[in-house]
DNA sequence: CACTAAACCTGGGAGC
DNA sequence: TGCTCCCAGGTTTAGT
């Protein structure tokens, strides 16, 4: 399930590859993936256009394309965007092939919950679900103080915080686990019962997490995997996140799983206050 | 405003 | 082996 750390292994794996590279056609397999401005034919849009750049925008993929065209993409929970140099043969997940003057890029998604729009330059930044995005956790313009007066707007629990994106652009599931276990802090509190030095604790541990994961190219739990179908190493450092009933790596006692804002949610009922 | 639930989907695992 | 049931979760939308 991409979060912000998995779309940005995306990113850089993609980068690498196609860069440069021109869309020489496009097959829509399932219509509903490949969403384009109205009435226009999502495949004659994107069609002869060059790969200009790649930006990202919390989970979201940003494919900018020559004559001021942008892919806004969202994998959801099963998406994937992989590059193949040679020709290759799509499976029944495959929903949409990119042929490129070299190699193709084929979207894929098992769960179909996943979305490419293809939207002008100028409309993607307004468009619904990228202008109400909070900031990006790993900006420079991120800091604490910001963190704590958008915490302090919320009257939900902070594990339902975290995974607001109008709070914070990128945080899911895993992620909000692990930075909640690291700045030991119980996912069902309020948020507004966080003394000052937990929400100190909890920054650092956001931007801690996710550089971590960043680095370690993603977190493999199940689907994801990179632009070169390569998976992440984060799941083997995970310290909660899918380990309900195990042991804390770091007291030992038996880790909890309760459901918080919907979502299964694991925690130390020893380490975390 | 904030919460919950449903909807969108399929595969994998558990239990029988 | 094969069937059923439940679970996984990001986002939007509808309802309370």
């Amino acid at each position: 399930m991409p979060e912000l750390p998995e779309v940005e292994s995306i990113r850089l794996s993609l980068a690498a590859r196609i860069l440069g590279k021109t869309i020489e056609d496009v097959e829509v397999r399932w219509p509903p993936a490949a969403v384009s401005l109205a009435d226009e034919d999502f495949s004659a849009l994107a069609r002869n256009r060059t790969i200009e750049s790649l930006d990202r925008r919390g989970k979201y993929l940003l494919m900018n394309l020559s004559h001021g065209l942008t892919m806004i993409i969202h994998f959801r929970m099963t998406g994937r965007l992989i590059y193949y140099p040679e020709q290759h043969e799509p499976n029944k997940h495959t929903h949409v092939v990119f042929r490129l003057d070299q190699g193709e890029l084929h979207y894929s998604d098992i769960r179909k919950f996943g979305r490419i729009q293809l939207v002008s330059f100028q409309m993607a930044f307004k468009a619904a679900c990228l202008a109400k995005l909070g900031p990006e956790p790993l900006d420079e313009s991120f800091t604490f103080d910001q963190l704590g007066m958008r915490l302090a707007r919320k009257k939900s629990t902070i594990k339902a915080a975290l995974l607001d994106q109008t709070v914070v652009a990128g945080i899911g599931n895993i992620y909000a686990d692990e930075a909640l276990f690291r700045a030991g802090i119980l996912p069902d509190r309020n948020t507004a019962s966080l003394k000052v030095s937990e929400i100190i604790l909890l920054y650092d541990a956001i931007c801690e997490v996710l550089q971590e994961g960043i680095t370690a190219g993603g977190t493999s739990f199940r689907d994801y995997r990179d632009a070169d179908g390569k998976k992440g190493a984060f799941q083997e450092n995970l310290m909660v996140y899918g380990r309900s009933g195990q042991e804390c790596k770091y007291c030992g006692g038996q880790l909890a799983k309760i459901k918080v804002a919907g979502r299964t949610t694991v925690y130390c009922p020893n380490c975390q206050k």
